[in-house]
DNA sequence: ATTATCTATAGATCTATAGATAATGC
DNA sequence: ATTATCTATAGATCTATAGATAATGC
């Protein structure tokens, strides 16, 4: 069962997609190539002929979801209102906390990352910086250093919100999380 | 080869021990139950004398590293400077980041925590409160709803801030990281 | 006699590969 | 003829269990 050229970039393309969320979802070792493959609609065995090894797929399936988190933080800086409160407050909602699948990668995967290998590691750092950089440009501050500085402890405590509220097994305490970082990320909002 | 009540006691508390380690350094899905077990220096089979399940350890390991951290923060505030300084000062050192081992496992294993099972997420929950009360106790507030307030915020963006820089394939970033969020937790200092 | 531990293995699962198949693209 | 995909499987690994062994504790 061959397949047309532009076919196969088709399967390789909804590949990706279909790891970049099912790894959020499931974790890198909580999915193997045949679930993915199989989510897909696709076998197993045709895996090989697209990517090198399931640790190449993981890193482009990083790549992809942090592009995509990027291209969503620009787009969001369009909508109407506060483009910084628009995004913290995207960010720190119950939709993305109950929705890693389709969320950010440093959320769902940040512990992870460190022991992962070279290409997932290097994937999130590229991802990272982007993110931090378009965040850097929303925040008052008299310098360009002030502006980093206040997006990169942002970013953490953003972060760091999303794990612990989808971490703990106590629905007021995930809330309280939110709101906290909420709080402190926009405080004159 | 049997060994006295008392031996075997030792022994269940050095496999939660072993594993608490091991599950910090190579996530839950890193580490087998034959590797605690040779780590620990007994033999695979024995571990279901002691557990009922993998499952059931790595919820005992998280309660057991948690209530250390809790106890070393206690330890933390009666020694000389500011306490709170102190403790996030420790938190946010990169030899926490580069020690994962022995470390928190909020930071180590948060990500992963939220797809493990009812003990798993059990066990961090009341582990984050303790520690959240701890850190509450210590930030100043006009209320102990304000102290809370601003003590959840901060443990969130230190467990982000462990969790990204041990996350980037960037010394500089990691470091940047480690100390913005220093800086924003501890403006005044 | 009880029981903590050990040896051995069942059964499931996972990554990766080999070889077959059949449709595309020259 | 080339190549994208499929079927089938090798080889490794993982959780959990069964039965044997030998020292403890009544």
């Amino acid at each position: 069962m061959k397949v047309s050229r532009e076919q196969a970039a088709e399967n390789r393309e909804r590949i990706v997609n279909t790891a970049a969320r099912l790894f959020r979802e499931h974790g890198f070792d909580g999915v193997g190539v045949a679930d993915i493959m199989q989510s897909a609609g696709l076998t197993h065995g045709g895996f090989y002929g697209h990517f090198a090894s399931k640790d190449d797929l993981a890193a482009e399936a990083c790549a992809r979801a942090l592009e995509k988190s990027v291209t969503r933080w620009n787009a969001l800086k369009e909508t109407e209102g506060d483009p910084l409160a628009v995004i913290v407050g995207s960010y720190l909602a119950e939709t993305h906390r109950d929705r890693p699948g389709t969320g950010c990668v440093v959320a769902a995967l940040g512990s992870d990352v460190a022991r992962q290998g070279r290409g997932v590691r290097q994937a999130v750092t590229k991802g990272v910086e982007g993110l931090i950089d378009r965040l850097a440009q929303l925040f008052p501050g008299r310098s360009k250093a002030v502006k980093r500085r206040k997006a990169v402890a942002s970013f953490a405590a953003m972060v760091g919100a999303v794990i612990m509220a989808r971490a703990v097994d106590d629905a007021e305490l995930s809330r309280e999380i939110l709101d906290a970082v909420s709080g402190s990320v926009l405080p004159s909002r």
